[in-house]
RNA sequence: GCCCCGUUCGUCUAGUCAGGCCUAGGACACAUGGUUUUCAUCCAUGCGACAGGGGUUCGAAUCCCCUACGGGGUGCCA
């Protein structure tokens, strides 16, 4: 194991937003990649905002995609508490060494970092209030995606709220000396802030980690200008997972955001994904996300699965339509299966495209409805094939064919001339699996049943 | 306002550090055609970008400067 340290610091307000989600998953595939320590953090300072039940889904969808984490909740470590809320203590101790060095001041009940320089004030536009500024050195960051940064900061800043809780730039910076963490991987929104947190490292007389900045995620245009919003279509992992988004399949996609691989192979399983991966390679710039890419990555998946898997996978979202249930047979589900996993895209997509093979419930559209049953010899196309079919002693594909291409020489013409009606009496739509396969699946009694009834329904 | 970061097809990006191999490559999307005598699959083809201007150079997407635009910070939020 190396010595590479790296954290998540996430705070339990809620829904995982997909930001919050690759922030997780860069630290994660950088401290695997390394060989280092994968530290989860958690940000609960805020006790209004933070419940139990936010906690839990967080841990809940870190798992779901995959991320583990080798000290934090639940896993321990010799670096605890890992909750900020416990940390007071230590917070305090800190403290202490910069009130002991003279760089902290009380103004309004609150402790501020004092910074050291020229002090003047000037009207600033954003507060609209004349400021007091000081003429700081600048300082520089590391940051292996963006070179060295120099800035320099020119006020002075909060250490502790007025009510006694520490705020997020000294919690932060003490955590990471604390938990002796090497590299910080963030949004690109924290580096402005990070001149602050090095002045505060100088003043702990401690090494600053090395920092690399990711790009933001942005809004679509469509919707507003700036970062994504957990508001914003697509921003939350609950909601792939309720559209039943495989995992493998949100994690490649977060991944490839700001980050390409140097082979330019783009679907790419958690461990490809840690064997390529480089802080190097990630963007610079901001990324925009595209649901219509993380579907298409999402469809390359489901079809490299298991038909075993795929049932696995693809149950949740029948179960849901009601189309399938515990006792559903798993054979034949997975005879259905086996002929929707090359041509359904999602999950979400799944029950109305098989519905018919589980129900006699099933929609029927309008268009194909005009186009076969609505047609001039419909009803006798139905009747003409129906009894071959019901002769059809072992129900097998070729021999259902075989019963299509007597009928067709028979009458001269070609089997083509029955399929749609068939198709449509068995499914209420002009679309769907490969056609001989499908009456296979439906099975003998099933087929006649619904060619009768939709015989019967267009008679008149 | 001030400070910091950025800018290649509609989108994600390769190429930029070490200038010529770039008439700028791939993927998604889109369009057209084909296959599947269904189709949402599959195949083929097409469409489509170096933000603008100035420099340096024999030569610039690549280096430098300016402008424009985008993003972030400037919170007793994280």
């Amino acid at each position: 194991m190396s010595n590479v340290r790296v954290r998540f610091e996430p705070s339990p307000t809620g829904s995982v937003h997909i930001g919050t989600a690759r922030t997780a998953l860069f630290n994660w595939l950088y401290a695997r990649k390394q060989g280092g320590t994968f530290i989860l953090r958690i940000a609960d300072t805020d006790k209004e905002r933070n419940t139990p039940e936010a906690l839990d889904e967080l841990l809940r969808v870190l798992r779901w995609l995959g991320i583990d984490w080798d000290e934090g909740p639940e896993a321990g470590g010799d670096y605890g508490p890992y909750y900020q809320s416990q940390r007071n203590e230590i917070y305090k101790e800190y403290l202490q060494k910069l009130t002991d060095a003279g760089r902290t001041y009380e103004k309004d009940g609150a402790v501020f970092f004092k910074l050291e320089g020229e002090r003047y004030t000037e009207y600033e536009e954003y507060a609209k209030a004349e400021v007091e500024k000081v003429r700081a050195a600048p300082v520089v960051i590391k940051d292996l995606i963006r070179g060295e940064v120099a800035r320099s900061e020119e006020k002075d800043f909060v250490l502790v709220r007025s009510n006694g809780d520490p705020g997020f730039h000294f919690c932060n910076v003490v955590d990471d000396i604390a938990m002796g963490v090497t590299h910080v991987l963030r949004g690109e929104d924290h580096l402005s802030n990070t001149s602050k947190h090095i002045e505060l490292y100088n003043a702990f007389g401690a090494t600053p980690p090395v920092f690399a900045h990711m790009p933001m995620l942005l809004k679509d245009p469509k919707l507003g200008k700036g970062k994504m919003s957990k508001r914003d279509k697509g921003a939350l992992i609950e909601e792939y997972q309720e559209r039943n988004f495989l995992p493998q399949a949100v994690v490649n996609f977060i991944a490839l955001l700001g980050w390409a691989p140097k082979d330019g192979q783009e679907v790419l399983s958690i461990e490809e994904l840690t064997d390529r991966f480089d802080l190097k390679d990630v963007q610079k710039s901001g990324a925009r996300f595209d649901e219509k890419k993380m579907s298409h990555l999402n469809f390359e998946y489901m079809k490299l699965m298991s038909l075993e898997s795929y049932a696995v996978a693809a149950r949740p979202a029948l179960e849901k339509a009601g189309l399938v249930n515990a006792e559903t047979d798993e054979t034949y589900l997975q005879s259905v299966l086996s002929l929707c996993q090359e041509k359904i895209d999602s999950f979400e997509n799944l029950p109305s495209f098989s519905a018919y093979f589980f129900s006699d419930a099933f929609a029927i559209n309008e268009k194909a409805e005009k186009k076969t049953a609505k047609k001039e010899g419909a009803i006798e196309r139905i009747q003409e094939i129906t009894p071959r079919l019901d002769s059809i002693e072992d129900w097998t594909e070729a021999n259902i064919e075989a019963a299509f291409n007597t009928l067709a020489e028979e009458k001269d013409l070609k089997p083509f001339a029955w399929y749609p009606i068939v198709r449509f009496a068995l499914s209420g739509t002009n679309s769907g699996p490969d056609f001989l396969p499908m009456l296979e699946v439906i099975g003998k009694q099933t087929t006649i049943d619904r060619l009768n009834k939709t015989a019967e329904k267009y008679a008149s």
